[in-house]
DNA sequence: GTCTATACACTGATAGAC
DNA sequence: GTCTATCAGTGTATAGAC
Protein backbone atom coordinates (compact mmCIF):
# COMPACT_ATOMS: atom_id res chain seq x y z
CA UNK A 1 0.00 0.00 0.00
CA UNK A 2 3.22 2.59 0.07
CA UNK A 3 3.09 4.55 -2.77
CA UNK A 4 6.71 4.49 -3.09
CA UNK A 5 7.64 6.81 -5.99
CA UNK A 6 7.68 10.30 -6.07
CA UNK A 7 6.43 10.84 -8.94
CA UNK A 8 3.57 8.47 -8.72
CA UNK A 9 2.37 10.87 -5.81
CA UNK A 10 2.86 14.33 -7.84
CA UNK A 11 0.16 12.11 -10.65
CA UNK A 12 -1.73 11.52 -8.10
CA UNK A 13 -2.09 14.75 -6.80
CA UNK A 14 -2.63 16.68 -9.93
CA UNK A 15 -5.16 13.97 -10.98
CA UNK A 16 -6.67 14.83 -7.36
CA UNK A 17 -6.68 18.78 -7.93
CA UNK A 18 -8.31 17.80 -11.47
CA UNK A 19 -10.64 15.49 -10.48
CA UNK A 20 -12.21 17.15 -7.60
CA UNK A 21 -12.69 20.12 -8.59
CA UNK A 22 -14.63 19.82 -12.60
CA UNK A 23 -15.55 15.65 -11.74
CA UNK A 24 -14.68 12.77 -13.39
CA UNK A 25 -15.96 13.05 -16.77
CA UNK A 26 -15.43 16.66 -17.27
CA UNK A 27 -11.23 16.00 -16.57
CA UNK A 28 -9.32 14.47 -19.52
CA UNK A 29 -5.80 12.03 -19.18
CA UNK A 30 -5.12 15.45 -21.42
CA UNK A 31 -5.71 17.48 -18.92
CA UNK A 32 -3.98 15.94 -16.02
CA UNK A 33 -1.07 14.79 -18.56
CA UNK A 34 -0.59 18.65 -18.88
CA UNK A 35 -0.78 20.08 -15.60
CA UNK A 36 2.42 17.42 -15.48
CA UNK A 37 3.80 19.13 -18.53
CA UNK A 38 3.99 15.07 -19.76
CA UNK A 39 2.25 13.58 -22.44
CA UNK A 40 -1.16 11.96 -21.82
CA UNK A 41 0.73 8.32 -23.01
CA UNK A 42 2.85 8.47 -20.27
CA UNK A 43 0.35 8.08 -17.48
CA UNK A 44 -0.12 4.61 -18.28
CA UNK A 45 3.47 4.03 -16.84
CA UNK A 46 2.36 5.42 -13.12
CA UNK A 47 -1.20 3.63 -13.71
CA UNK A 48 -1.80 0.57 -15.59
CA UNK A 49 -5.33 0.67 -15.12
CA UNK A 50 -5.95 4.03 -17.22
CA UNK A 51 -8.65 6.74 -16.31
CA UNK A 52 -11.55 4.19 -13.95
CA UNK A 53 -8.33 3.04 -12.17
CA UNK A 54 -6.42 6.72 -11.68
CA UNK A 55 -10.18 8.14 -10.48
CA UNK A 56 -10.53 5.52 -8.26
CA UNK A 57 -6.99 5.44 -6.12
CA UNK A 58 -7.31 9.31 -6.68
CA UNK A 59 -10.45 9.56 -4.62
CA UNK A 60 -9.81 6.38 -2.08
CA UNK A 61 -6.47 8.07 -0.80
CA UNK A 62 -8.15 11.59 -0.55
CA UNK A 63 -10.82 9.45 1.70
CA UNK A 64 -8.41 8.01 3.43
CA UNK A 65 -6.91 11.26 4.50
CA UNK A 66 -10.13 12.76 5.30
CA UNK A 67 -10.78 9.64 7.48
CA UNK A 68 -7.60 10.46 9.78
CA UNK A 69 -7.69 14.06 9.72
CA UNK A 70 -10.93 14.19 10.69
CA UNK A 71 -11.06 11.69 13.38
CA UNK A 72 -7.59 13.69 14.85
CA UNK A 73 -9.58 16.77 14.63
CA UNK A 74 -12.03 15.38 16.74
CA UNK A 75 -9.75 13.64 18.99
CA UNK A 76 -7.39 16.31 19.90
CA UNK A 77 -10.14 19.01 20.30
CA UNK A 78 -11.04 20.37 23.65
CA UNK A 79 -13.78 19.00 25.32
CA UNK A 80 -16.87 20.91 24.43
CA UNK A 81 -18.62 19.67 21.07
CA UNK A 82 -18.57 23.57 19.81
CA UNK A 83 -14.96 23.09 19.42
CA UNK A 84 -14.71 20.06 18.37
CA UNK A 85 -17.28 20.98 15.44
CA UNK A 86 -15.04 23.69 14.86
CA UNK A 87 -12.29 21.59 14.29
CA UNK A 88 -13.61 19.90 11.93
CA UNK A 89 -15.00 22.84 10.01
CA UNK A 90 -10.65 23.97 10.30
CA UNK A 91 -9.81 20.55 8.99
CA UNK A 92 -12.21 20.40 5.68
CA UNK A 93 -11.29 24.11 4.87
CA UNK A 94 -7.79 22.94 5.04
CA UNK A 95 -8.52 20.34 2.34
CA UNK A 96 -9.74 20.68 -1.59
CA UNK A 97 -13.69 21.12 -1.39
CA UNK A 98 -15.54 17.56 -2.31
CA UNK A 99 -18.69 17.95 -3.66
CA UNK A 100 -20.36 14.57 -2.05
CA UNK A 101 -23.20 15.51 -4.77
CA UNK A 102 -21.77 15.21 -8.12
CA UNK A 103 -19.29 12.60 -7.06
CA UNK A 104 -22.46 10.14 -5.89
CA UNK A 105 -24.56 11.72 -8.70
CA UNK A 106 -22.23 12.01 -11.36
CA UNK A 107 -19.39 10.24 -10.78
CA UNK A 108 -19.87 7.23 -10.06
CA UNK A 109 -22.56 6.58 -12.16
CA UNK A 110 -19.79 6.91 -14.85
CA UNK A 111 -17.93 3.85 -12.93
CA UNK A 112 -18.22 -0.08 -13.56
CA UNK A 113 -21.07 -0.92 -10.74
CA UNK A 114 -18.22 -3.15 -8.54
CA UNK A 115 -15.95 0.44 -8.17
CA UNK A 116 -19.19 2.81 -7.48
CA UNK A 117 -20.14 0.37 -4.70
CA UNK A 118 -16.54 0.54 -3.14
CA UNK A 119 -16.13 3.92 -3.21
CA UNK A 120 -19.60 5.31 -1.81
CA UNK A 121 -18.81 2.55 1.03
CA UNK A 122 -16.09 4.17 1.17
CA UNK A 123 -17.91 7.79 1.65
CA UNK A 124 -19.59 6.61 4.43
CA UNK A 125 -16.65 5.63 6.29
CA UNK A 126 -14.60 8.43 6.14
CA UNK A 127 -16.70 10.84 6.61
CA UNK A 128 -19.65 10.33 8.34
CA UNK A 129 -18.66 7.75 10.74
CA UNK A 130 -16.32 10.06 12.33
CA UNK A 131 -18.93 12.42 12.60
CA UNK A 132 -21.67 10.78 13.85
CA UNK A 133 -19.19 8.97 16.27
CA UNK A 134 -18.82 12.57 18.08
CA UNK A 135 -22.26 13.34 17.85
CA UNK A 136 -23.19 9.85 19.73
CA UNK A 137 -20.62 10.66 22.72
CA UNK A 138 -22.16 14.25 22.83
CA UNK A 139 -25.80 12.60 23.60
CA UNK A 140 -24.40 10.33 26.24
CA UNK A 141 -22.65 13.12 28.43
CA UNK A 142 -25.93 15.06 28.08
CA UNK A 143 -24.02 18.32 25.90
CA UNK A 144 -26.79 17.76 23.29
CA UNK A 145 -30.66 16.32 22.83
CA UNK A 146 -31.00 13.28 21.38
CA UNK A 147 -31.58 13.31 17.86
CA UNK A 148 -30.11 11.25 14.81
CA UNK A 149 -26.86 11.47 14.12
CA UNK A 150 -26.90 10.20 10.61
CA UNK A 151 -28.82 13.46 10.16
CA UNK A 152 -26.64 15.41 12.41
CA UNK A 153 -23.68 14.46 10.66
CA UNK A 154 -24.88 15.00 6.88
CA UNK A 155 -26.33 18.11 7.77
CA UNK A 156 -22.90 19.86 9.38
CA UNK A 157 -20.70 17.71 6.21
CA UNK A 158 -23.32 19.24 3.46
CA UNK A 159 -22.92 22.60 5.16
CA UNK A 160 -19.52 23.29 5.56
CA UNK A 161 -19.34 21.82 2.14
CA UNK A 162 -20.86 24.02 0.43
CA UNK A 163 -19.22 26.94 2.90
CA UNK A 164 -16.12 25.90 1.70
CA UNK A 165 -16.82 25.77 -2.19
CA UNK A 166 -19.29 27.60 -3.04
CA UNK A 167 -18.49 30.85 -4.95
CA UNK A 168 -18.14 34.14 -2.92
CA UNK A 169 -20.89 35.57 -5.01
CA UNK A 170 -23.09 33.54 -2.68
CA UNK A 171 -22.00 33.85 0.66
CA UNK A 172 -21.59 37.69 1.91
CA UNK A 173 -18.89 36.46 5.09
CA UNK A 174 -15.29 34.35 5.07
CA UNK A 175 -15.92 30.74 5.13
CA UNK A 176 -14.43 30.25 8.50
CA UNK A 177 -17.05 32.94 10.52
CA UNK A 178 -19.70 31.27 8.31
CA UNK A 179 -18.90 28.04 9.48
CA UNK A 180 -18.99 29.49 12.90
CA UNK A 181 -22.09 30.57 12.83
CA UNK A 182 -23.82 27.46 11.23
CA UNK A 183 -21.91 25.44 14.14
CA UNK A 184 -23.51 27.87 16.75
CA UNK A 185 -26.82 28.03 15.11
CA UNK A 186 -26.80 24.19 14.94
CA UNK A 187 -25.81 23.38 18.66
CA UNK A 188 -28.64 26.27 19.65
CA UNK A 189 -31.25 24.14 18.02
CA UNK A 190 -30.12 21.44 20.03
CA UNK A 191 -28.92 22.36 23.66
CA UNK A 192 -30.98 20.34 26.44
CA UNK A 193 -34.42 22.61 27.08
CA UNK A 194 -36.84 22.08 29.44
CA UNK A 195 -40.22 19.95 28.26
CA UNK A 196 -37.82 17.92 26.12
CA UNK B 1 -40.89 33.51 -24.92
CA UNK B 2 -43.45 31.13 -25.16
CA UNK B 3 -42.80 27.49 -26.58
CA UNK B 4 -45.81 26.49 -29.03
CA UNK B 5 -45.14 23.05 -30.21
CA UNK B 6 -45.48 20.18 -28.04
CA UNK B 7 -42.54 18.62 -29.52
CA UNK B 8 -40.27 21.22 -27.98
CA UNK B 9 -41.56 20.90 -25.20
CA UNK B 10 -40.88 16.98 -24.90
CA UNK B 11 -37.36 17.32 -26.30
CA UNK B 12 -37.12 19.88 -23.49
CA UNK B 13 -38.41 17.53 -20.82
CA UNK B 14 -36.11 14.61 -21.94
CA UNK B 15 -32.61 16.80 -22.25
CA UNK B 16 -33.53 18.14 -18.50
CA UNK B 17 -34.03 15.12 -16.79
CA UNK B 18 -30.92 13.61 -18.37
CA UNK B 19 -28.63 17.09 -17.83
CA UNK B 20 -30.08 17.47 -14.10
CA UNK B 21 -29.35 13.62 -12.79
CA UNK B 22 -25.77 13.21 -14.90
CA UNK B 23 -24.46 16.83 -15.75
CA UNK B 24 -23.61 18.50 -18.80
CA UNK B 25 -20.58 16.81 -19.87
CA UNK B 26 -21.49 12.99 -18.85
CA UNK B 27 -24.71 13.71 -21.09
CA UNK B 28 -24.63 13.29 -24.93
CA UNK B 29 -27.27 14.41 -27.01
CA UNK B 30 -27.82 10.39 -28.48
CA UNK B 31 -28.43 9.93 -24.85
CA UNK B 32 -31.06 12.78 -25.30
CA UNK B 33 -32.52 11.23 -28.48
CA UNK B 34 -32.64 7.75 -27.26
CA UNK B 35 -34.34 8.69 -24.55
CA UNK B 36 -37.08 10.49 -27.03
CA UNK B 37 -36.76 7.42 -29.21
CA UNK B 38 -34.94 9.39 -32.39
CA UNK B 39 -31.56 10.13 -33.41
CA UNK B 40 -29.18 12.78 -32.81
CA UNK B 41 -29.23 15.00 -35.73
CA UNK B 42 -32.88 15.48 -35.26
CA UNK B 43 -32.09 17.11 -32.27
CA UNK B 44 -30.67 19.87 -34.00
CA UNK B 45 -34.53 20.98 -35.61
CA UNK B 46 -35.19 21.68 -32.42
CA UNK B 47 -33.09 23.66 -30.62
CA UNK B 48 -29.93 25.23 -33.55
CA UNK B 49 -27.53 26.24 -31.35
CA UNK B 50 -27.18 22.55 -30.45
CA UNK B 51 -25.60 21.13 -27.00
CA UNK B 52 -24.82 24.31 -25.21
CA UNK B 53 -27.94 26.06 -25.92
CA UNK B 54 -29.90 23.35 -25.38
CA UNK B 55 -28.66 23.22 -21.93
CA UNK B 56 -28.72 26.80 -21.14
CA UNK B 57 -32.60 26.64 -22.39
CA UNK B 58 -33.27 23.63 -20.10
CA UNK B 59 -31.53 25.45 -17.06
CA UNK B 60 -32.94 28.50 -18.04
CA UNK B 61 -36.22 27.01 -18.01
CA UNK B 62 -35.97 24.94 -14.70
CA UNK B 63 -35.01 27.66 -12.69
CA UNK B 64 -37.83 30.27 -13.61
CA UNK B 65 -39.86 27.66 -12.57
CA UNK B 66 -38.03 27.44 -9.47
CA UNK B 67 -38.31 30.46 -9.18
CA UNK B 68 -42.05 30.19 -9.97
CA UNK B 69 -42.59 27.60 -7.15
CA UNK B 70 -40.76 29.26 -4.04
CA UNK B 71 -42.57 32.41 -4.62
CA UNK B 72 -45.68 30.98 -4.47
CA UNK B 73 -45.17 28.66 -1.68
CA UNK B 74 -43.45 31.46 0.56
CA UNK B 75 -46.40 33.84 -0.89
CA UNK B 76 -49.19 30.78 -0.05
CA UNK B 77 -48.24 29.52 3.49
CA UNK B 78 -49.32 30.80 6.71
CA UNK B 79 -47.57 33.25 8.77
CA UNK B 80 -45.13 31.37 10.71
CA UNK B 81 -41.94 31.21 9.00
CA UNK B 82 -41.40 27.77 10.07
CA UNK B 83 -44.99 26.90 7.89
CA UNK B 84 -43.58 28.87 4.80
CA UNK B 85 -40.10 27.05 4.99
CA UNK B 86 -41.76 23.97 5.42
CA UNK B 87 -43.49 24.72 2.15
CA UNK B 88 -40.45 25.41 0.80
CA UNK B 89 -39.02 22.00 1.02
CA UNK B 90 -42.74 20.36 -0.49
CA UNK B 91 -42.14 22.15 -3.24
CA UNK B 92 -38.11 21.18 -3.67
CA UNK B 93 -39.23 17.51 -3.57
CA UNK B 94 -41.56 18.19 -6.20
CA UNK B 95 -38.95 18.74 -8.41
CA UNK B 96 -36.14 17.31 -10.31
CA UNK B 97 -33.40 17.71 -7.41
CA UNK B 98 -30.08 20.69 -8.28
CA UNK B 99 -26.63 19.33 -7.64
CA UNK B 100 -25.63 23.26 -7.06
CA UNK B 101 -22.62 22.65 -6.71
CA UNK B 102 -21.86 20.26 -9.52
CA UNK B 103 -24.05 22.78 -11.55
CA UNK B 104 -21.40 25.63 -10.60
CA UNK B 105 -18.00 23.50 -10.37
CA UNK B 106 -18.65 21.32 -13.11
CA UNK B 107 -21.39 22.49 -15.92
CA UNK B 108 -20.80 26.11 -15.95
CA UNK B 109 -17.02 26.25 -16.42
CA UNK B 110 -17.66 24.15 -19.49
CA UNK B 111 -19.69 26.49 -21.35
CA UNK B 112 -18.79 29.76 -23.02
CA UNK B 113 -17.82 32.35 -20.41
CA UNK B 114 -20.88 34.73 -21.65
CA UNK B 115 -23.39 31.77 -20.80
CA UNK B 116 -22.02 30.69 -17.47
CA UNK B 117 -22.20 34.31 -16.48
CA UNK B 118 -26.00 34.50 -17.19
CA UNK B 119 -26.69 31.40 -15.97
CA UNK B 120 -24.98 32.33 -12.51
CA UNK B 121 -27.04 35.02 -12.31
CA UNK B 122 -30.30 32.88 -12.52
CA UNK B 123 -29.28 30.85 -10.16
CA UNK B 124 -29.00 33.76 -8.03
CA UNK B 125 -32.56 35.51 -8.72
CA UNK B 126 -33.97 32.07 -8.83
CA UNK B 127 -33.60 30.36 -5.69
CA UNK B 128 -31.30 32.31 -3.02
CA UNK B 129 -33.77 35.59 -3.28
CA UNK B 130 -37.07 34.67 -2.56
CA UNK B 131 -35.48 33.03 0.39
CA UNK B 132 -32.76 35.84 1.09
CA UNK B 133 -36.73 38.10 1.31
CA UNK B 134 -38.44 35.56 3.15
CA UNK B 135 -36.19 35.77 6.42
CA UNK B 136 -35.86 39.41 5.73
CA UNK B 137 -39.59 39.71 6.78
CA UNK B 138 -39.53 36.81 9.70
CA UNK B 139 -36.50 39.26 11.12
CA UNK B 140 -38.60 42.38 10.45
CA UNK B 141 -41.10 41.05 12.77
CA UNK B 142 -39.19 40.15 14.96
CA UNK B 143 -39.95 35.97 14.38
CA UNK B 144 -36.41 35.46 14.54
CA UNK B 145 -33.55 37.48 15.62
CA UNK B 146 -30.91 39.21 12.81
CA UNK B 147 -28.62 37.14 11.28
CA UNK B 148 -26.96 37.04 7.73
CA UNK B 149 -30.15 36.38 5.36
CA UNK B 150 -28.02 35.17 2.60
CA UNK B 151 -26.10 32.76 5.02
CA UNK B 152 -29.72 31.68 6.40
CA UNK B 153 -30.87 31.40 2.31
CA UNK B 154 -27.73 28.97 1.54
CA UNK B 155 -28.33 27.13 4.84
CA UNK B 156 -31.33 26.12 4.03
CA UNK B 157 -31.22 25.38 0.20
CA UNK B 158 -27.76 23.29 0.59
CA UNK B 159 -29.60 21.14 3.75
CA UNK B 160 -32.36 20.46 1.88
CA UNK B 161 -31.17 20.20 -1.62
CA UNK B 162 -28.87 17.33 0.13
CA UNK B 163 -31.94 15.91 1.72
CA UNK B 164 -33.42 15.51 -1.31
CA UNK B 165 -30.88 13.97 -3.62
CA UNK B 166 -28.59 12.23 -1.45
CA UNK B 167 -29.62 8.39 -1.21
CA UNK B 168 -31.45 6.36 1.52
CA UNK B 169 -27.80 5.14 2.58
CA UNK B 170 -26.98 8.37 3.68
CA UNK B 171 -30.25 9.30 5.63
CA UNK B 172 -32.23 6.93 8.07
CA UNK B 173 -35.70 9.13 8.08
CA UNK B 174 -37.82 10.00 5.10
CA UNK B 175 -36.92 13.22 3.46
CA UNK B 176 -39.91 15.10 4.24
CA UNK B 177 -39.48 14.33 7.93
CA UNK B 178 -35.73 15.07 7.92
CA UNK B 179 -36.56 18.41 6.48
CA UNK B 180 -38.90 19.12 9.37
CA UNK B 181 -36.34 18.42 11.93
CA UNK B 182 -33.89 20.36 10.28
CA UNK B 183 -36.23 23.61 9.54
CA UNK B 184 -36.88 22.77 13.35
CA UNK B 185 -33.12 22.83 14.79
CA UNK B 186 -32.45 25.96 11.94
CA UNK B 187 -35.21 28.11 13.75
CA UNK B 188 -34.86 26.81 17.21
CA UNK B 189 -31.11 28.17 16.99
CA UNK B 190 -32.61 31.51 15.27
CA UNK B 191 -34.94 32.27 18.29
CA UNK B 192 -35.06 35.52 19.91
CA UNK B 193 -33.34 34.79 23.58
CA UNK B 194 -32.34 37.17 26.25
CA UNK B 195 -29.07 38.42 26.10
CA UNK B 196 -29.46 39.20 21.94
C1' DG C 1 9.93 7.58 -17.25
C1' DT C 2 8.73 9.81 -21.03
C1' DC C 3 8.20 10.08 -25.83
C1' DT C 4 5.92 9.41 -30.81
C1' DA C 5 2.73 7.16 -33.47
C1' DT C 6 -1.39 5.15 -34.07
C1' DA C 7 -5.70 2.45 -33.50
C1' DC C 8 -10.34 2.86 -32.46
C1' DA C 9 -14.62 4.55 -30.44
C1' DC C 10 -17.40 8.34 -29.57
C1' DT C 11 -18.97 13.20 -29.82
C1' DG C 12 -20.95 17.36 -31.74
C1' DA C 13 -22.23 19.17 -35.91
C1' DT C 14 -23.69 19.81 -41.02
C1' DA C 15 -25.90 18.54 -45.53
C1' DG C 16 -29.50 16.84 -47.88
C1' DA C 17 -33.25 13.14 -48.87
C1' DC C 18 -37.95 12.01 -47.58
C1' DG D 1 -39.99 16.46 -38.23
C1' DT D 2 -37.19 12.86 -38.70
C1' DC D 3 -34.02 10.30 -41.22
C1' DT D 4 -29.21 8.66 -43.30
C1' DA D 5 -24.65 9.76 -44.24
C1' DT D 6 -20.67 11.86 -43.15
C1' DC D 7 -17.12 14.94 -41.18
C1' DA D 8 -13.68 16.78 -38.11
C1' DG D 9 -12.37 16.73 -33.47
C1' DT D 10 -11.44 14.57 -29.26
C1' DG D 11 -11.15 10.67 -26.01
C1' DT D 12 -8.98 6.39 -24.17
C1' DA D 13 -5.77 3.10 -24.86
C1' DT D 14 -1.77 0.30 -26.86
C1' DA D 15 2.90 -0.55 -29.08
C1' DG D 16 7.37 0.36 -29.27
C1' DA D 17 11.54 3.65 -29.60
C1' DC D 18 14.68 6.22 -26.65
Amino acid sequence: MDDHSEAKRRVLDAAEKLFMERGYTAVTLRDIAQALNIKQASLYYHVAGGKEALFVEVVERNLARHRAGLCTALAQAEAPLRAKLLAVAEWLFSQPPLDLGRMIHSDLPALSPAQAQRLERSFHEALLQPLEEAFAQAQATGEIRPAQVSLLSGMLLTMLEAAHSLPTHFRALPKQRLAAEMIDILLDGLRLRAGL
